[in-house]
DNA sequence: ATATGTGCAAACTGTTTGCAGCCGC
DNA sequence: GCGGCTGCAAACAGTTTGCACATAT
């Protein structure tokens, strides 16, 4: 198993405290969280903790492919430490997000022969089988 | 053919002059423009025209249904005149965004029974026909 | 006359940037 | 000591909001 501080490395990341936490805190809690809520959560063991930090190091993060942005809100950011291709559904009684597999090759047609494609983004809203259920 | 001002008044819409130029705008380019697009275009012809309105008018057609959002830029909504469900490709090098139609069954796989699914969002991003040979 | 629509400016929010100071190699 | 990282504050952009005035029925 490999420290935290080891996998930044291997991506050419120097693994400050404050991205080893960040990195920490992402791979834990898998709620596709905002850099606020981030920043919220660090803050309180980490007092110094800057958003800006939080920012710089999520761009820092996406180049490097340790995490997705997640935009299925239209005003703020989300974060996905799952990199590989899925999709996501957000509730909107619950407000939860939910990753689901797609099939890439259904998807991509053949309408799209000719075209690059270096990154595909599948968001789909209405209600979970939870808030359904409730709501009965 | 239906004139703009019935289109308006059939989704209970008051056809005022603004609407109405909004309206034309949107059907004629179907560029999947921005709010400021829409703005400096046609405060050409109508100086008064305010940023606002073109706001509120385009929540007003979203609510109607007669406009889709399209969030693939993370910082600023597009709008789209073409509401039916279709995916959308940009291209990274150009900023061109392409429709293109989607087997939205072969999506909504059955890891989603229980979800009651009322929004799809497909967008991809890449490089496009055109700038693919522009660079060969 | 009353409802609704418009336009202006200010507020708001998420994000980015510049820069001074700090830390680690 | 040097390069890179952090934190603060200010700047920034897109969007929303409050309100007075204009407009349409």
């Amino acid at each position: 198993m490999k420290s935290i501080a080891e996998k930044l490395k291997e991506k050419n990341i120097r693994p400050s405290y404050q991205r080893m936490k960040i990195f920490e805190y992402l791979n834990n809690e898998r709620n596709h969280p905002t850099a606020d809520q981030i920043f919220r959560y660090l803050v309180k063991e980490m007092p110094t903790l800057s958003k800006a930090t939080v920012y710089n190091t999520m761009d820092i993060f996406r180049k490097a492919g340790l995490v997705r942005v997640v935009n299925i809100e239209d005003n703020e950011a989300r974060y996905d430490s799952e990199v590989s291709v899925h999709g996501h559904f957000k509730c909107e009684l619950c407000g939860k997000i939910y990753d689901f597999p797609i099939d890439t090759d259904a998807l991509s047609s053949n309408v799209l022969k000719g075209f690059k494609i270096t990154e595909k983004d599948v968001y789909f809203r209405g209600i979970c089988p939870e808030c359904r259920n409730r709501n009965k």
